[in-house]
DNA sequence: TGTACATCAGTGAACGCGCGTTCACTGATGTAC
DNA sequence: TGTACATCAGTGAACGCGCGTTCACTGATGTAC
């Protein structure tokens, strides 16, 4: 075993492309890693296999990543940093009015949904985050960090509320948007935009039964 | 590459246990393959390392087990039969009356969350088979039996729908009810009973929202 | 503009190890009479 | 109850392979004068 269970693991990346071939080659060994993940999975995915697709050899690949797991880090890093700059938005248009919040709904969740297609392999990125024990913080803090920002602005909107039941109910309305997300994405049969409208009827909902008198 | 992308992996057992012995030894495996999958995750469990921890030797899992995969397989069905066990009975309990069944809702989640809870390693099962292209199907599979039964009792109880359409919210509702449970054990920290009630909340005032008139 | 030199990017070859899986086999259990 | 035999359960040893990772190196690019 070369790392059993708690072992620290370091996963930031060693060394930052500098000139244009590199960071050229950089960026094939993510889209590859992604593509790799997508179609052989998690637990098939290696360095030597994401080497070969990018068209370099090894030693390169640990030029600029320790090990196997900082290229996965950077995979989801790169992911969650996009979807959270769509949620970001959301909250800077919308604003500290909840009626804004409500009708903006679907189009957050179709802004989501859209950057999430856009970015290769996102789907099978997601779900390697989940799977391996390392990467869990990297969503779970993505997720808090967005609930964290979302409950300071909600709490404004709903005073009859304590901070700590608002954070409780933000945070499962992150999970369950990003649940109809990989849903939608995973779901090739069924109309997004359905998908879209029902997740967004699932929200608002939610939220206006919760607002005062 | 032993199983390039696509290729058809039998997923089946081999053989069943008949002697007590034996029995045990099946039953050891799957929980040795679960404990694994919890502290070591999807990418590092191994067919050696599962015959270790069960004190056994290699060819024996193979007496079972075509393959790796045909472990995991068998370690989600027993999980998801378990939880649509849960899901069977909340529907023949509340049948074919929506407030019945909008009351139940938090009985539904606190039963599913509890058997969850008792199966070792639930939460890495889940996950691995979110993670692992051969074992997609398996929870796909398990949701769509359960939302094809809800959808059908729902036809009854909102005539003002289609099929389709009751299916697709049911679909998310079902997906959204199972990603309050991942979350509510991946969240250590928040109290298990507010995550019920609140998803339970979540989903009632969905379900309320669509009512007729 | 030319060139010397520093730094950056990538290579060839190999390492020891654990992987998934199979073979021919021995020992344990169940059953018919 | 004893025993012969069929079937079931598990073993010891090994296979070829791809894994993650490292070494000492060469070639490409950028920069100072």
């Amino acid at each position: 075993m070369t790392q059993p269970a708690g072992d620290p693991v370091d996963l930031q990346p060693k060394k930052r492309p500098r000139q244009k071939r590199a960071i050229a080659t950089w960026e094939r060994l993510l889209d590859v890693a992604a593509e790799i993940l997508e179609t052989q999975g998690v637990e098939r995915i290696s360095t030597n296999l994401i080497a070969e697709k990018a068209g370099i050899t090894p030693p390169t690949l640990y030029r600029y990543f320790p090990n196997k797991y900082a290229v996965l880090w950077a995979l989801g890093d790169r992911l969650m940093q996009q979807q959270n700059v769509v949620f970001e938005k959301f909250m800077a248009e919308s604003g500290t009015n909840i009626s804004f919040q409500i009708e903006r709904s679907s189009k957050l969740m179709r802004d989501t949904l859209e950057v999430t297609e856009k970015h290769p392999g996102a789907l099978a990125i997601m779900r390697a985050m989940r799977a391996v024990p390392v990467l869990q913080e990297v969503r779970l803090a993505s997720h808090h960090q967005v609930t964290d920002a979302w409950a300071e602005q909600l709490s404004v909107m709903l005073p009859h509320l304590t901070k700590e039941e608002i954070w409780a109910k933000a945070r499962l309305s992150v999970e369950t948007g990003y649940a109809a997300i990989e849903m939608a994405m995973e779901e090739t049969d069924m109309d997004r935009e359905t998908i879209i409208q029902d997740s967004s009827l699932f929200q608002t909902a939610y939220w206006r039964s919760l607002l005062p008198e």
